[in-house]
DNA sequence: CGGAGAGTTGACTGCCTTCAAGGCACGTGG
DNA sequence: CCACGTGCCTTGAAGGCAGTCAACTCTCCG
């Protein structure tokens, strides 16, 4: 495991708007930052942890992209996720105390580590933190639930527009363009959180370039009509 | 609204070892007991909560059946769980102080309603509640992971098994059959929830029927060869 | 008895998958 | 510096699974 023991100041961070920190106190931040005892790196490709591994902490994505992915015992896969920077890992395993999906790095990472005992106790004494933990739930429980409407009533098209819609809006709630952005992630595994095949994905890719919706070139996509996007996620009215 | 004021007894509620009391000492039960303020009726058809409204509670079903669905602005619904006795309604609203779902019940229902402010406030005192509390967030999460496999990565026939499957063992732990079950929700609302359209589902049944895998008449399902569902759930091999 | 909602079944269409071949970008080593 | 290999992406052709449209049946209940 790669560690820094180097203590991380939540107050100082860049993404106290984004991550755990919104919107609490001082004092509360002080007895957050207390609690952090590391940070972790995570190479490209490498795991921040494995269905089955024993829960321990949530980690809060400091730098660095990553998928989260389930596997059955009959070998399928699925991606369930993809995290930036200040969202949450790891909520999956307080239910059974064991991680029940893996966590993998598509890009050099670092997340900061919160030992779940020490945020609950945390929480306990401060019911801003305790209130605040239970809203990141449930914004997870929502966001599935997107994805269930996604995977259950969309066409190709409608879930790759809205797919590239919500990843540009999060890259852009983080500084980054409104238009253009870089994928971290291959067809297949856009494919797999979609619910379609790789080919589909890329042949998808090509029609809105010839729409005149985006231009791509590999893992480069660059928006050229939002609204167009937004349209089609709205039940695939293709018209202008 | 349809309300008791009678007080519910938790320590003494035939449901206490699936709902919120699971793992509970006296004390604390005592003390859930307390801020319980009443039960709330829901007719067939009847809404406990609609999309919108603003969030205060949890709700545990006491008995009866929900199905939870959302709606977009284009239309769009679709069906997000259904939910029998000792299942919590209501974590999606935590998040926005808003409901971003509705509960409707399937049949005549009964929940217990729990004040989330007292609920979060209780969980600061007794840490057996407050994990307990977490737990049930995150088994949420685990869940609608596994739905989203189940709609990303399923044929038709595999979802339709799992379903059922699900179903009759979520029954059988509430003392009901493990083979024989009266569905409650309609084709359309179980094909909305697994992504299919009605006559897909009502073909799926039929096939099934034909291989002499269930019986099926209207709402009344038998299982015949629960291995052989088990087998299609496990990657489609139809073989026995 | 009649109407309405729910479910079944058939025929046809179409979207996405499957299978296959080829192209592009990048890193490594001669 | 360029050849070569590998992983990723694109594109084409053909086929299958589920959707669509439509007709009919069943069940329940006023």
């Amino acid at each position: 495991m790669d560690l820094h023991s180097i203590k991380v100041a939540c107050s100082s961070c860049n993404l106290r708007e984004l991550c755990i920190p919104v919107g609490l106190g001082a004092e509360e931040l002080a007895q957050l930052e207390q609690l952090i005892p590391f940070r972790r790196r995570v190479r490209r490709g490498g795991t921040l942890f494995s269905a089955g591994d024993p829960f321990t902490s949530l980690y809060a994505v400091r730098s660095g992209f990553f998928k989260t992915c389930i596997t059955t015992v009959d070998g399928r896969d699925q991606v369930t996720g993809f995290q930036m920077a200040g969202e949450i890992l790891g909520l999956d395993g307080i239910v059974q105390d064991k991680h029940s999906c893996s966590a993998v790095a598509l890009e050099d990472a670092e997340v900061c580590v919160l030992p779940f005992d020490k945020l609950e106790q945390l929480s306990r004494e401060f019911s801003t933190l305790q209130h605040h933990l239970h809203r990141i739930m449930s914004r997870e429980i929502v966001r599935d639930q997107g994805v269930m409407l996604l995977l259950g009533s969309m066409r190709a098209e409608e879930r790759l527009a809205a797919f590239l819609l919500n990843l540009v809006q999060r890259l852009h709630a983080r500084g980054f363009s409104k238009t253009e952005m870089v994928l971290r992630m291959t067809r297949e595994e856009i494919g797999s959180y979609l619910g379609m095949k790789l080919e589909t994905v890329s042949r998808t890719f090509s029609r809105f370039q010839e729409d005149g919706i985006i231009e791509v070139k590999q893992r480069y996509v660059r928006i050229l009509d939002a609204d167009a996007l937004q349209r089609i996620v709205n039940h695939g009215d293709t018209d202008a």
